[in-house]
DNA sequence: ACGACGATAGGTCGCCCGGCCCATGATCGC
DNA sequence: GCGATCATGGGCCGGGCGACCTATCGTCGT
């Protein structure tokens, strides 16, 4: 399964948010969330036990602030701050701190996740004016694909999204795809082969697994 | 598939949240979001085009209050307020705009999720005193499974979760449960003929979808 | 123009999967 | 205690599935 998986620990007090995060994060096919706490004491002690890439920090909880936290942790520590209110102040601490980047909760997911992967790889997004940073988070964009879900055409994919929303038999395949059962049959090997599973119900599973089957 | 999924529409200008809750709901068996809105007016847009049977409503966003917004829309619209701040002033406001909930954004996930079947159920959570309240909502607690999904037994369930984590075999099922391969082959029959499923492949697809698998 | 690669398709073979019959204890509700 | 349900197990059988090998025809890129 997934090799360089960029592990994740969440610190906010608001656990509506951390929760939701931490089910997005989750679903992308290259993070992965292992801790979700709510203060920045907690943080330190879920660090210690569980280590992580990357940490995303509110900067404003109660009972122990997320910029101490950072400061006490270290530069070592590769944190991301996020904040409700983006303030050039703010932003300020959180440099001072050693954070490694600094985002409103208005940004888009999309934004935060590149970031992550942006940091996870050794950058830093502080020291950064904004079309340096926007470049930056634009080249870590895509998701890192599993080395072997990168490489599969477009008409492996295609039975991917079938088997994964159910149509699971050979002829199933072989009639929606207007195509001969062998050749489904030699899709499907290739598939087995290039995501390192060896039968359907388990290519399916990583298909959901990599967000290759898309509507819900 | 999902008969009574309950359709959400979710208005917050901070994406990050909006986007994650969508997820974590998604990812519920009797939840759907059917849209992400950053503003009032364009929940009142959306809501137009998409029904939903309740909304989940910041209270402060820019660019068109929550608050007013619900009061234009009337009380046949289920909305649940949330907030950053729980204060008993913003409950108020809530109650007074029409809203059958409120709730800070520090609750748990679990907790919104049993108030929108609540809400979705008829139900109104403004005028309860506290005791009343966290009843109702425990009564809610549980998510509405597939009629077929809700008669599976525990062994049942067990090899849908090794299923949905991509132990497909027989042999290794039987392994895993310490029991013969027959009884493994018996147990999965009866598991398709409960999820009217076909194929062990699309048994793993259904438990994915309705949360009996766990962890990822 | 040639080679690499992808999409198409065929054959064969052994084994596993799913469907359908049945049987035996254990447990629980009434 | 008696029936219902569940977990356990067996046998049988046909068809589907996955593994391996080969082949043709486009479409690229160079």
């Amino acid at each position: 399964m997934g090799a360089q998986m960029i592990r994740v620990m969440i610190a906010d007090d608001h656990q509506l948010f951390a929760e939701g995060l931490s089910q997005a994060l989750n679903a992308l096919p290259d993070t992965r969330v292992v801790g979700v706490v709510s203060s920045g004491p907690a943080l330190e002690v879920a660090l210690s036990s569980q280590p992580a890439e990357v940490c995303i920090v509110d900067i404003e909880m109660p009972g122990g602030d997320g910029i101490s936290s950072i400061k006490t942790l270290g530069f070592k520590t590769k944190a991301i701050v996020v904040s409700m209110h983006a303030g050039d102040d703010q932003n300020q601490r959180a440099r001072e701190a050693g954070a490694r980047g600094f985002f409103s909760k208005a940004v888009p997911l999309v934004t935060l996740a590149s970031a992550i992967r942006a940091v996870a790889s050794g950058h830093s997004l502080m020291d950064l004016d904004e079309e340096q940073r926007d470049d930056l988070l634009e080249s870590f964009r895509e998701a890192q694909l599993d080395p072997g879900a990168a490489s599969l055409t477009a008409r492996e994919r295609e039975i991917l999204q079938l088997l994964a929303i159910g149509v699971s038999a050979t002829d199933e395949l072989a009639d929606r795809l207007y195509i001969s059962q062998k050749t489904v049959k030699n899709h499907l090997a290739s598939v087995f082969q290039k995501l390192a599973v060896s039968d359907r119900t388990q290519a399916a599973i990583e298909a959901i697994r990599l967000g290759i089957a898309k509507p819900h």
